[in-house]
RNA sequence: GGAGUCGGCCGGACAGUCGCUGCCGGAUUUUAAUCCGGGAGAGGAAAGUCCGGGCUCCAUAGGGCAGAGUGCCAGGUAACGCCUGGGCGGCGUGAGCCGACGGAAAGUGCAGCAGAGAGUAGACCGCCUAAGCAGCUUAGGCUGCCGGCAAGGGUGAAAGGGUGCGGUAAGAGCGCACCGCGCGACUGGUAACAGUUCGUGGCAUGGUAAACCCCACUCGGAGCAAGACCAAAUAGGAACCCAUUGGUGUGGCCCGCACUUGGGUUCGGGUAGGUUGCUUGAGGCGUAUGGUGACAUGCGUCCUAGAGGAAUGACUGUCCUCGACAGAACCCGGCUUACAGGCCGACUCCCUCC
RNA sequence: GCUCAUGUAGCUCAGGGGUAGAGCACACCCUUGGUAAGGGUGAGGUCGACGGUUCAAUUCCGUCCAUGAGCU
């Protein structure tokens, strides 16, 4: 079985690295409730961050539940990810959606960010 | 059987797989880090931030003014605006519940509209015509004036004790009885307060203090983004001017205290990080003793989250009553607010049966 | 997390115990050949919610609910 942990490597951990992929956000993947940014990266694989706003999602409980279910889905899925920064944002009314509907959404998310990555990494490599 | 009151407790359970964060042990390794094993890992409100404290810095928090808060009495507590017991008032058939519950005879103010009058009471409707004056009249009496009255009506949120009898021209604490009220004494109680056995005053003291205020008591300011330490990029500057019984440090001010040269303009440089504070505490549980109780003391026993974009989750299976409100961020004690459902104990009222 | 501020007409704001107001906007009328401007009339409010104090609360007090700001 291949290695499915989370350790802090797969995470944005600093301000600045944060503002790096909102300033050069190379797609954005839409999602019902949801929103991820991403831009590439030079570390091999994937890292993730999160952002839950409070005046997006009311209830601390339910912004920890999104964060929660939105890691589990990276966890699981870290695999087929190319190798971007990625960073999710809550939008307006996430906290009413549940659970079945938030892991939908993240794996149509994740499957339309590999697409999108695979393209522009091609169109790179031809202009290159 | 039904309806209800109070107090306490619980807040899905079990197993497996994949993960997350500390701790302990071991291994690899220069450190960092990685791996293996073990064990721990959100709440009764973690919430609101409405009070109180600890802790940290400012002086060891000191004096005065201003300001704020609390407000029946006694106790508990580290402290409180909390809790316990008692008093008083209100609600309820009752168990019980609720109450910012000091002072309006220290002072100042406020009360629209309505109403005669809103605080040294008043005369719109009304009641009276005894005394005095005038007129009419044989007299009795009638009318008017001068007046008297606070009973009845009406207004209002509120109209200056209530009922009865006497009294009177009509009335009125004007007098008396009872009730209420004030003051004093006595008795009970630590006290708030109560009791009327007693005396006395004679009806004064309307409401509002969550209006100003008075009285008593309490309160210094800021908050873990407090603060401390390590390391060190750049800088430890330059020029000119001003003030020096002055400046800075903390809250509104003054005093006091501590430190000390301080401030302005221009130019130049710069505004990385890490560690700690960080969880053993006014601690929990059990028990004994004291106390009506809140609680206190002794003994035994346990260690029970500590992250740093921020950890408790996801999936699968079984069961049930099919799972509410909701997520720690320095820590405690309260209050308030949200909450599916369930359990235990004590008590009250109603109905029925024996 | 901590510390504050604000909720009044469709919008921007006054009012700090006694009937809720101003400007803009809206409707109708006048003015004009018509429109704008101007003038007049009018409608529109659980004064964020719930309790309490008071005879009386938008105002005073308490508790909630929203919205906004400041402190890394």
């Amino acid at each position: 079985m291949a290695h499915q942990g989370f350790p802090r490597g797969l995470r944005i951990l600093t301000a600045g690295e944060y503002r790096h992929v909102f300033d050069n956000a190379s797609f954005k993947v839409h999602g019902k409730g949801l929103l991820a940014l991403a831009c590439p990266n030079t570390l091999g694989h994937a890292r993730v961050g999160l952002v839950f706003s409070k005046k997006n999602v009311r209830r601390a409980v339910d912004r920890n539940r999104l964060k929660r279910l939105t890691r589990e889905s990276i966890r699981l899925g870290q695999h087929r990810l190319p190798a971007v920064d990625i960073v999710v944002l809550s939008k307006r009314g996430a906290g009413e959606l549940d659970n079945d509907t938030v892991q939908r959404q993240l794996h149509g998310m994740w499957r339309r960010l590999e697409q999108e990555a695979k393209r522009h990494l091609a169109a790179t490599q031809s202009i290159a």
